[in-house]
DNA sequence: GTTTTTTTGACAATTCTTTAACAAACTGAT
DNA sequence: ATCAGTTTGTTAAAGAATTGTCAAAAAAAC
């Protein structure tokens, strides 16, 4: 089946059975049935199926899905383990979480540099990666063979610096910032609006 | 409209209008069509429309929307503009991030207090809240009329953390942890799972 | 080796979401 | 006041996503 005409809607749960795939290998467990999983994780089995047929027959009937196989094929679909090289603009707090967090929990993002205009953060070194000036940040990701931008700064400039990151060959951006960017065609853009969540949380609260 | 026969769907966009709406309060406009927003935002105007009427008519024939009226009626079915007692639990990077972002971006949402089990962050000040040990975390809440729980700590404990949490009257939780949390009927989990947004990310790449 | 049980993959049915269309309501100009 | 031009709220149609069903395939039991 051709990549783009799987939907959103599916890509979105894959991270999730791959994480529960791998508290199931931790745990000692080979196979698994669509039914039993979907119990686990609370959505249906047709759901479970239906979504992994997207991408080819990875079960076996009367048998189930072998759990390790399963694991590693949902990880070539998401391309986790090809490394991506990844740098990290603004050294905020929630710049370094990403930068402890990136490196701990999945392999394959690797941070390769961090950068901010703050000249008193420049030059601290975070989990391996020293903080550099903003000017820099266009020649590194040249010379870096840098794919992902974690952009975890004010939305004032996020732009600007999305920019010129795109100009010198950066293809995802991981945006912190408060705001929708705007990239040229073919630029990948994955938003994490801390804000907008927080309101959902508060809507489902209700009226308390 | 009954407010839980409302679509997910339409309450995930909600923030997005609130945000734009507060752009065009800053920039002085006063009246707004769907057709306009639709183009700005890069949607369609009936979806606005739609969306909008899920909660009554916010409009006028003829003239459009009014910026500030719709801005504050999306506040108020947000809960917006209530206040929203939150306590972060890990006063780690991200914990830390969330108490300066929480603050200073969205009223109605006060940080009263930071929890760690790490004995060296306890003490420690981050605006204006003190870091305190996790075992006053239960009184903490029965004393300050906590409702939120943002949830900023590794997966081994947050499942123990957040049923400590809910027994002492948290209502909603804002989960960090790369896990689903497991909670009893009527409190709410709102979930920001990291890493399957950058998996996300990693699967739009493509093969490169 | 045959039968029973399990379980997938595929397809059909249903439900949910989004888009389109248009009458009714209002504005603003004359 | 009237009329042309906007623009909403609403209903209908189209499009997606989810769930239910079942034949076919494999495993396990006998």
């Amino acid at each position: 089946m051709d990549r783009n005409e799987i939907s959103m809607a599916v890509i979105k749960r894959l991270p999730r059975y791959y994480r529960y795939l791998e508290e199931l290998i931790d745990s000692g467990v080979e196979r698994i049935s669509s039914n039993e999983l979907s119990v686990k994780m609370n959505v249906t089995a047709s759901q479970i199926r239906q979504d992994l047929n997207n991408f080819g027959g990875f079960g076996q009937q009367g048998y189930g899905y072998n759990v390790e196989f399963l694991h590693k094929e949902i990880a070539k679909i998401l391309g986790i383990g090809k490394t991506h090289n990844m740098i990290i603009v603004g050294a905020g707090n929630l710049g370094r979480a990403i930068a402890n967090y990136a490196n701990f929990e999945k392999r394959g993002f690797v941070v390769k540099g961090m950068f901010d205009c703050n000249p008193e953060l420049v030059g601290k070194e975070c989990r391996g990666a020293v903080v550099m000036p903003m000017e820099e940040m266009p020649d590194f990701i040249r010379n870096n063979n840098i794919d992902i931008l974690a952009l975890t700064i004010p939305k004032t400039s996020a732009n600007i610096v999305a920019q010129a990151a795109v100009e010198a060959g950066i293809r995802g951006i991981w945006n912190f910032a408060h705001m929708d960017l705007t990239v040229p065609e073919g630029v990948v853009v994955e938003n994490v609006h801390l804000s907008e969540s927080l309101m959902t949380l508060s809507y489902n609260l209700g009226d308390l």
